[in-house]
DNA sequence: GTGGTCTAGACCACT
DNA sequence: GTGGTCTAGACCACA
């Protein structure tokens, strides 16, 4: 599925969040299909069991997944209904931010939107 | 100077890091200029100096001041020679995750791009 | 593991740091084996865990170990792709400071060329 | 004379120690050849006069100056009389662990040589 | 169990 | 006065 790397200073079960998140994200995972068991997960990332469910149960609070009691863990349908303009606009204040920490650190306009733009397009692929 | 929030998830001398690189970063405090003494700030942070000391450290470890004992601590130039590529990467990385959070709130590739892109030319003004 | 020098000029926890560095770089200790945890050390060698935290932060600073929470500090993976320059000055910055201090001591140039190149032979054998 | 580097971690008062023996082991300065006086100094380097007092009570110390009262700090004849070979000794071994660490941090040997024969010409000079 | 943060208060060397 | 180190002891999140 995803790689752990222990040298990042982000907690384990935050990885695996952000790791899952990235394939409900771009796809690779679609809605309704189950995600490995927390057994399973434990085992292939060589991870404490409790560490998954804690993922587990993160990634359902942030609405990405619900669970099944004895059938497992699943995706959950994105609802295009309404975007949260607060949650957007409290977003691009830290990508804000970030940008004027580019420029501080000698990185100059263009090059900032071509890196960005890199970002984008690894997206969208 | 700048508030700090006890209840965020952020940790106090994480706080006062980014506190300070958002004043240095802005212009506010320049190059030489003295940054409050640790039990100074510690007083008006209402904050043990030890963690006033931590912050102070960091922020010497990441090149935005330097400390000289018997002085105080000053803002430290930036070298403009060589970009800090690692400091740019990780600040990629926060854009990166901040974009795939975008994208999960409904907003799509093109909608992103031009929001980011505005943020770019306010920026450039 | 070593021993630490109280009356040293040397602090406490500068001594832990050149300890496991010693460690490390001789070839004592290996990739990913784990270092004794905060608290064991702090026994062993009868000092404050916020000691020894300070130590290993250190040592995560200057790359040769890596901390996850809640498993422990291990000896990090010199990337051998890219020389340390930084790092590499600083220890020149001390060679050559010694060399001084062996021209004073009534050394002349030749002299020390020959006990450093004999100390560079002992190496490569 | 020379430079200060407040950005340098060393103190003020060491910088002072280290830039004097630079100049008399180098030989600028020779034998009862009079250094500025504490008032003088202090002006030309912008440091408080008891910074400049401690640097050149730890030169004399040393052994690099003798102070005359009223007259002012003079250079001090180096006695090649007999070599002290335990401070040689343990000079060597710094240099030894130095040399290893250049190893650990990813230069081979004639690297090194190379490096450290570059020390000794500017020396030399 | 692990690392990480924080406080309170002491002591040191340097300016 | 300044930064820097250290201790004692508490509390937190993570595995």
């Amino acid at each position: 599925m995803f790689q752990l790397d222990l040298k990042s200073r982000k907690s384990i079960y935050e990885q695996i969040v952000d790791g899952c998140k990235e394939l409900i994200i771009s796809g690779v995972m679609k809605k309704d299909e189950k995600l490995p068991s927390v057994r399973e997960l434990s085992k292939t990332l060589s991870v404490n069991p409790n560490t998954i469910q804690k993922a587990y149960r993160e990634l359902e609070y942030q609405g990405y997944v619900y669970s099944v009691t004895g059938l497992g863990t699943f995706i959950a349908e994105r609802e295009h209904a309404a975007v949260d303009e607060q949650a957007v606009g409290e977003i691009l204040q830290r990508i804000k931010k970030d940008i004027r920490e580019l420029y501080f650190l000698g990185l100059d306009g263009d090059e900032i939107k071509r890196r960005i733009d890199k970002l984008l397009e690894e997206r969208s692929v």
